[in-house]
DNA sequence: AATGAATGAGCATTCATTCAT
DNA sequence: TATGAATGAATGCTCATTCAT
């Protein structure tokens, strides 16, 4: 049954956000999954090709949850950069630790290691991009496209600080510093 | 002589600043050294130990080359942030492969496994921001802090996306961005 | 099967018995139980843990062959001390070398180094004096205890020795005085 | 300067008393004697030069304080026993730690790994036994050597129980069991 | 007589993957 | 489908000894 498979993918993911590819053990995958070896490479013909799989399911999430609905409804643009804002935040708020933006870690970690997870990384934060331009171009007078791009390095950015620093207020620093420039007027 | 353990170091902070503190074996220190293991142990403790030295060794490199001979200097406010977006630039520009900002790869690799890493590399990037507010509160009428955050996240993120997208024009744009928005009235 | 851990306990048994714990590499078990690395420690945490488990194995055989098959038998007191004797000369007899008591030799080499190690031996030690205590106060009028301890330590240095000399009579020797004291009337 | 060798050999006697041979490190051996490597090796060939040494060293001690000094005088008979158990168990109570004795150490630790070793340490074992066998003499009627065997293997054996228990008292009661047996009447 | 840098074989342990059942 | 025994290269580290100065 495929329930199977989203299982081992669902449980490795929250795994890969708190410690990163490399440092997840195929020993803590198998546990934290409660399954054997023997079904584990029933399912998955590698390591690497379960890691896939787990990019693959965070950017269905974001391409949902972010792009499609938030950024990409009929909403008007001033709402839609909130809530993206808002999102964000409370993305952060809800884990115990803070693990950081999946994607970022990944792009940090993977990049110049394996091209299939760089690529795949690049897709998101491409597609993340190209929906805040659309958003930002309502909002600004000229190039939309650098704007998006600052907003989401803000961010980016704002998350490594935030779990450097263990704490979430750096953030929301960040997010208060985004709405003032482009929403209080 | 200690100039051999200095030369450990400078040859190891290659290695992690392009592949990671974890990913960086003793073996690849060895042969990029050259040297053999017991005169690994002669010098350091512990893989760990060379990796403190290692990230001691680029903070003082950033604290003087950017923090004391950038935004400490009697330069104008408007001077000193513009030269620290040129120099941001051709650190990049200047290496082979884009390994992206040493303290922002060891902030997501290492902030949740080890202390000792994260309080050397939350150190760093607080005397950044905090001599960066000092030179930002001469531009901004409002929370100069804030704006010091916002910057640096803007470039955190913009060498994470930069890292990611293997293009330094992204890196570009955001310090262009961080121009028109700072420099240009 | 757990046939497999077994037969990896047997086979360090006779090194630790021959060698001593630390000096037992796990190079020699491995090699001894023609196994591979990987497969030793799918049954075992570490070596340490194995070499609890092999002090379990000599402590069972020990309560099983020595305590209840002999000690706390409803044989006559005299007859059980004798056969006793001649149970601990023919154990020594039967080794190619002389390798001595294991308990001894354990007690020797790991006391200040490893708790757990020396709780174990000394559960078995002092089993053996209070069985040998309850065959004892049949054969004195006074203080059982003391003479129990008298003829473990005899035993005990007496292998030492033996091991020492590398020549069995010195044991003989010391069975023989036992004897004349204890049951020659 | 010989002085220089002889501080060497005391530092190391104590470390392998203490760990035993082979756990002595020569780090510990150099920290302890407060020496370089060069000077250790001007004075040894090797770790088990030095060892070797100390053997040497502790039976000098041996011969001088228990064969010369006590069973080798004028004294009676009884008294020498009866001083012999007193210095014994002195020699252990003025220890911090329960260490044992350096020759029932080193003999179940090297009989079977060194030759050399294995007849300093028999050689002192047979002139303690020998000793005391022309003391016994004087108070027994028949074998004196498995007398004087007997009595060795109790203490020898009594040290080896006092270790594993860490606690002496073990040993004094085969002090008073030897008293009783061979001074009492 | 003395220093400590350098060597390298050896150590216990880890880990993704394969294979027999 | 599923199990977990088996593999073996690789990892960080130890340590007695040698060597250049």
């Amino acid at each position: 049954m495929t329930n199977r498979k989203e299982e081992i993918i669902s449980a490795t993911a929250g795994l890969i956000h708190g410690k990163g590819y490399e440092s997840t053990r195929l020993s803590d995958i198998l546990s934290e999954a409660n399954i054997g070896k023997g079904q584990f490479y029933h399912y998955f013909s590698s390591k690497r090709d379960l890691g896939i799989s787990v990019v693959d399911h965070f950017v269905e999430t974001w391409q949902r949850d972010l792009i499609q609905n938030i950024l990409q409804t009929d909403d008007y643009a001033r709402s839609k950069l909130d809530k993206m804002l808002s999102w964000a935040i409370q993305y952060h708020e809800s884990q115990a630790n803070m693990h950081g933006c999946p994607f970022g870690n990944l792009a940090l970690e993977m990049s110049e290691h394996d091209e299939v997870f760089r690529e795949k990384v690049n897709k998101l934060l491409h597609d993340w991009i190209e929906s805040l331009e659309n958003v930002v171009e309502n909002l600004v007078d000229d190039e939309p496209l650098k704007h998006a791009q600052s907003i989401v390095a803000q961010l980016e950015g704002g998350i490594l600080l935030m779990k450097n620093y263990q704490d979430i207020s750096i953030l929301k620093n960040i997010a208060d510093t985004i709405r003032i420039h482009y929403l209080q007027k």
